[in-house]
DNA sequence: ATTGATATTAGGCAAATGCAGAAAATGACC
DNA sequence: GGTCATTTTCTGCATTTGCCTAATATCAAT
């Protein structure tokens, strides 16, 4: 499975996100970005080409659905990142983001309270 | 601050773990990969022209140093990662993570440890 | 000063990425 | 069937990225 480059990331999340296929203008009202239609056609291919979506044409309008698992890709590309950025370490990762005040007293308690339920049942 | 594409950052990530300046050498040595010499200065090059390295060359070898605290960088990549794949949720990260097997007990103990200490000292 | 070894610079090239104009297809309405 | 309106397809193009070959500079040893 291929890494995505930003841009069809942006569209990936928006189709997994959604429940059920999607067409180009769903995608075009969820996209902060201001894209000609063409433009996110032009990744849509791109992702099928790469076979992250399906696609069915029902009339002139074409349907998309993934084919790969959101949590299959952010899964690896959590372990990626870390390898890549963070000497594997969460820990330095949760650190850049406390130090650059990227988290909330409630994003800590979120995660303190997961980790507690998944220690837990070890 | 530009973000950096992969190759870039690879050596940009040797740069800043390396104490003081670093030649082409080095960071060839460092690198898991295996590349020609001017490709790894060709990278060198782009990254002095996006003001991540300054260069000075002594007799004929060029010395590297960062011109981009790491910690700045990181910072703000972590928050965009975040952003970007895991609707700003820390928590969803660490789950990906988790259910990807991509995390040991050691990791979650020196997490849980990383967190208690912060709110401690609120 | 010549030769060798090695480093950097110049230049370039294929593929990937981000994007959109023009052309073609298709449904809807008269 | 003809005409809009809208959608997709085709095609292309400027940049960026990853990488290298050939040329040039420079040190070191003779």
């Amino acid at each position: 499975m291929k890494r995505l480059p930003e841009s069809e990331l942006e569209i990936m999340m928006i189709i997994w996100r959604h429940d059920g296929p999607v067409n180009r203008m769903e995608i075009e009202e969820h996209l902060h970005k201001d894209v000609a239609a063409p433009t996110i056609l032009s990744f849509l291919n791109r992702l099928e080409a790469k076979g992250f979506v399906g696609v069915e044409k029902i009339g002139k309008i074409n349907w998309y659905t993934p084919l790969v698992k959101e949590e299959e890709y952010l899964q690896k590309e959590s372990k990626n990142i870390l390898r890549k950025m963070y000497r594997n370490s969460l820990k330095n990762f949760v650190s850049a983001l406390y130090d650059g005040n990227g988290l909330t007293a409630q994003d800590m308690e979120e995660l303190r309270a997961f980790l507690e339920e998944k220690s837990e049942k070890k």
